[in-house]
DNA sequence: GTGATGTTGACAATCATTATCAATAAGAAG
DNA sequence: CTTCTTATTGATAATGATTGTCAACATCAC
């Protein structure tokens, strides 16, 4: 039996709370500064939970640390983020989807699943670049 | 100034034999059977050169793990991926080369970069799920 | 051949993540 | 409300991939 623990709560609405994709130590030193004094651990568990359920997207940055962002749950999308700032836009990406399909099947794949995200920078820290 | 190594020679090789993503302790486990007496470190730092140079395409597992592949240099393609046995194939992604850049102009976003790749179950690896 | 220095390899160090396990608290039952 | 069961927590140890260290070594210009 699931209980509901304020723990697994706060972790929710921390990870709410942010518009970029966050790591678990970054999520952890958050909420510990909010006063909460929830465990490292807990965080590490909430959130892949919160990732096994369909209520965050996951991913891995450059150095191999593992990345979350709350999603909009039961609907497939992908992500522009900023290489900078980490600022995550959700965006849909039905032309790929049906190239992906297309693509395994030409070579026999069954069960096709993708990877698809977009890296850049974003309107705020593009203009630095231009000085 | 770089200097030519057998062992950097033996990892070029050994990855150039596999037609799978490989990981470096994968790799240093086979260059050990072939009773070269190779280093761990050496193989990473061969690994990372190689990625660096262009000589090898890298992605992160589910787990983690870094993992390798010899690819064609010079030329931007994707892969497709068997999830069972690591198998796989560079393919071209001209419409989602377009999409991508489309999408983050479209949000303000500037020097768009990409992750695609596609997973699924090879012709050999699809046939088992259908007993 | 010789010397300067890039490279190697054994091992220690790092760091994110996971496992351990006694203490705690959520929720069902009475 | 009280009690009991057991899921959950959190401090800490353990894990495991990767990187840093540094003396010994090998490459290549000369």
């Amino acid at each position: 039996m699931r209980r509901n623990t304020w723990q697994r709560d706060a972790v929710k609405a921390a990870l709410d709370a942010q518009d970029a994709f966050v790591s678990a130590q970054q999520l952890h030193a958050v909420l510990r500064d909010d006063g909460t004094g929830i465990g490292l651990a807990t965080v590490y568990r909430a959130l892949a939970d919160l990732a096994a359920g369909g209520g965050a997207d996951s991913l891995q940055s450059a150095e191999g640390e593992a990345l979350y962002r709350a999603c909009t749950p039961g609907q497939h999308h992908h992500h522009l983020i900023c290489r900078t700032c980490g600022v995550t836009v959700e965006i849909e990406a039905d032309p790929v989807e049906q190239w992906a399909r297309a693509v395994a099947a030409a070579n026999g794949f069954t069960r096709p699943e993708h990877v698809v995200d977009v890296f850049g920078l974003c309107p705020a820290c593009s203009k630095p670049a231009e000085l």
